[in-house]
DNA sequence: TATGAATTTGACCAAATGGTCAAATGCCGC
DNA sequence: GCGGCATTTGACCATTTGGTCAAATTCATA
C-alpha cells in the first residue's frame, strides 16, 4: 500500500526528520562542529538508527547540501524571466531575497561550506555555477552595451546579489539582535526586500 | 634585556605565532572542527606547548576574535571622517573592503563566529554595535531629510554594506572559482573596491 | 656562573566521537 | 497467522579529542 500524501513510507518520513535535524546542527555548529549524537536526539531517534538511514556523517551532510543546490537552480532561473534588466533583476534579487527567507538554515550551510574551501561542492562550482555566470554575464553585458546598464564588471554585481540576500540568511541572529532582539516579521522582511532590490537595481541601471 | 622591536620576548612571539595558526584553523574548520592539535602542528609546536599559553580552545578562541573586534572598530570610525554623504559612506565602504582583504581570515571567523549564534559576541552585537547603528543610523536619517538620500532604513543599508564588503573575504574561494581559478589581483581587487562603492553610493544618493 | 623563573615536551587520561553489530521487533502480502 | 523483509536499538569499539602533569631544559640576571 502507498498514501504518500496522507502517510509517507517509514522510510521516507524518517530521511525527511533526519534531515531536518541535521539542516539545523550543521547550520549552527558546522560540518566539523555537528555530531552525529546531536542531530540524532534532535530528530528523536537513536543514533544507530540515524546511521541506519545514513551511513556515515558525510552522507548525510551531501544529501542536506543537495536540497539547497536544488533551490539555488530554482532561484537562479529567474534571472531569465525577462530582457528588461530592471525586471530581470528585480526578479532574480527578489527570489535570492525569498530563497534566505524560506531556506535560512540551507543558506548558511552553502556558506560555510564555502567558507571551508567547497570540498563537497566545488564541482558545482566549476560547471553550472561558472556557466551561469557566463552566460548571465553576457547578458549583462549586452545591457550595457546597450546603453540600459552603466559600465560594470557582471561578476561583481552577481556577488552584491549573493553577498546581501544571503546576508539575510547567515546574520539573522545579528540582525534579531539590532532589531530590539526580535527577528523581521514579514512586514519588515518585506520593506528589506524592496529596499535591497531598489539600491542595487539604481545602482547599476542608466536613468 | 628588552628589544621588542628586534626580537619579541619569547612568549609574545610564540603567542603570536600560535594565534596566527588558530586562525587560519578556525576560519577553514570553524571552532567545533577545529582541533588544538592541528592548530599546534601548524603552529609548528607540541600541543602541550599551545595549552602553555592557552589554556583551553576557548581562550584561544576569543584572543584571535578580539583582534577582529580590534580591526572593525576602527574601519567603523572611517564612517564618521565626513559629513558628505557621499564621502562618508565612500570612506566607510572602501574601509570595510580593504579589512575584508587585510583580514580575510579574522572576517571569516566573524562570519562563523555570528552562524552560530554569536556565543562569544553577543555582548559586544548588543552594545557597541547597537550604539553604532543607532547614532549612524540618525546621520544617514539627518541626509535622507536633507533630501540627499534617497528614504531608506539605514539599518537595511548597514547590512548591504557589511555583507557585500564581507563577501570578498568569506567567499574567498568562491570567487577565485568563479576568476579562473586565481584569486583576484591587487587590481582586480581594485575595481572591484570601485565598483561596490559606486554601486551602493548611486543606489542610495539622490541626484 | 649560580639560581630561580620561564619554557618545553613526551607521556598520559577521561570523555566524546563516528561508526558497527546482532538480536529484537514491527510490518505486510499471502 | 506465517514467512520474509524492513526497521529499531542498546551495547559495544577503536580513534580522536581537549586537557594535564611532572620532569627536563632554557633563560635572565645578580
Amino acid at each position: 500500500m502507498n498514501k504518500p500524501l496522507v502517510k509517507l513510507s517509514i522510510r521516507a518520513e524518517n530521511e525527511r526528520m533526519i534531515l531536518e535535524a541535521a539542516e539545523a546542527v550543521f547550520a549552527e555548529q558546522g560540518f566539523g562542529g555537528a555530531t552525529t549524537a546531536a542531530i540524532a536526539t534532535r530528530a528523536g531517534v537513536p543514533k544507530a538508527n540515524l546511521h541506519y538511514y545514513f551511513a556515515t556523517k558525510a552522507a548525510l551532510y551531501r544529501a542536506v547540501i543537495e536540497r539547497v543546490l536544488t533551490a539555488w537552480l530554482a532561484a537562479a532561473s529567474c534571472f531569465d524571466e525577462s530582457d528588461d534588466p530592471r525586471e530581470a533583476l528585480s526578479r532574480y534579487i527578489g527570489a535570492k531575497m525569498d530563497l534566505a527567507r524560506s531556506m535560512p538554515l540551507g543558506s548558511q550551510i552553502w556558506a560555510s561550506e564555502i567558507m571551508r574551501g567547497a570540498p563537497v561542492i566545488q564541482d558545482f562550482l566549476e560547471t553550472t555555477l561558472a556557466d551561469w555566470v557566463e552566460s548571465r554575464g553576457r547578458v549583462v553585458r549586452r545591457w550595457i552595451g546597450e546603453g540600459r546598464l552603466r559600465p560594470i564588471e557582471p561578476r561583481y554585481l552577481f556577488y552584491m546579489i549573493w553577498a546581501t540576500t544571503q546576508h539575510y540568511a547567515n546574520a539573522a541572529h545579528e540582525i534579531s539582535t539590532l532589531e530590539n532582539g526580535r527577528s523581521l516579521d514579514d512586514g519588515k522582511f518585506e520593506s528589506a526586500r524592496r529596499q535591497v532590490i531598489e539600491t542595487i537595481v539604481e545602482g547599476v541601471i542608466v536613468r
